[in-house]
DNA sequence: GTCTATACTTTGATAGAC
DNA sequence: GTCTATCAAAGTATAGAC
């Protein structure tokens, strides 16, 4: 069974993704990760900062690895871009469009109002933005043509995640998608 | 001088683009719009939910105003689309990374919380793609074509919005304008 | 060390004085 | 109709029983 402190992050890192940082009550958390009040100042003594850290890092990382999956899994690069927002969409239609990058709505509230957590999303997005650059060189990019594609990836995502949240559908998704899927064919060709 | 309920949807605007919806607080909005608390549910008798979407859909006009302004203003679309993400990474250097998108956080925090809210946000979206299918239409561009080039050229904005807001540089915006020009430009011609 | 009870602050909202 | 005082609930954080 998993530990306290694991359920707590891993019930923390639903609830920013779907509520948001600010949207998210310490109380919430414990009720739903079915653990005591105290067990929080336990296991983050720095309190919801702490724990809110600690989550966007994991986050990150999980989610790198989803990226890193899907790309080993397809052919090539083009293919992996197109099962990336395919499957980005599916996740948010199966969801009711709670499920889309599980730090873009904490990213946003904090970069004006917690510098220590605006670093932690910055510290993510830059590794997601190294993994995708190593891969499209893995692709015979430059290094500098690597980077712009893999930012422009990651903007065109995140922008269609807000749109799709928007309006629950996945429309910007499929049209991001294939727009970005000829971009990289393009690019690598 | 500005109406008592001007002020507050105005300063309210603000605090929207830089907090958040649930990070702005009705006291915050009063003390920085010099208003007397009681005036809010004097001029908003829902509160802050009915504050909350006047101020969604008077900045959504006003953001769709400058979209018209900078196209009208550009020779052709292509210069209107450098123009905007340009435009876009100045201000966000001038504002210390606050004003980006006047309503994307607040998007992102409503859309699994607050079902008004969210479709407040959905017409607002809806609205811009509407004027940028129009004007990619008028550069000759399908009805399909242009709707779906609004969509990927509002997507790679709002997503380099929170990659640029979360790291303090414009990379991401840059990035994005020139990939954005080139597709424009390749679109049209 | 797990957990409960509580302190203190801030939230959105309301009542009523003037 | 403008503004102040206050409410009940929820926020984070802490103290201390067991």
């Amino acid at each position: 069974m998993a530990s306290t402190k694991e359920r707590i992050m891993d019930t923390t890192a639903g609830l920013f993704q779907r509520y948001g940082y600010t949207g998210t009550g310490l109380k919430q958390i414990v009720a739903s990760a079915n653990a005591p009040f105290g067990s929080i100042y336990h296991h983050f003594p720095n309190g919801k900062a702490q724990l809110g850290e600690e989550v966007i890092r994991h986050s990150g990382r999980m989610y790198r690895e989803l990226f890193e999956a899907i790309f080993a899994a397809a052919p090539d690069v083009e293919t992996a871009t197109s099962d990336f927002f395919l499957g980005a969409a599916e996740t948010l239609r199966q969801t009711d469009y709670a499920d889309a990058c599980p730090i873009e709505t904490v990213a946003l509230e904090v970069a004006s109002t917690n510098e220590p957590l605006r670093k932690a999303t910055a510290e993510v997005f830059e590794s997601w933005i190294a993994a995708g650059t190593e891969r499209f060189r893995a692709a015979g990019l430059s290094a500098h043509e690597a980077r712009g594609l893999t930012i422009v990836f990651l903007s065109a995502l995140e922008g269609a995640f807000v749109l799709c949240r928007a309006s629950k559908t996945t429309e910007a998704l499929e049209a991001a998608g294939a727009h970005m899927t000829a971009a990289v064919r393009e690019a690598v060709t």
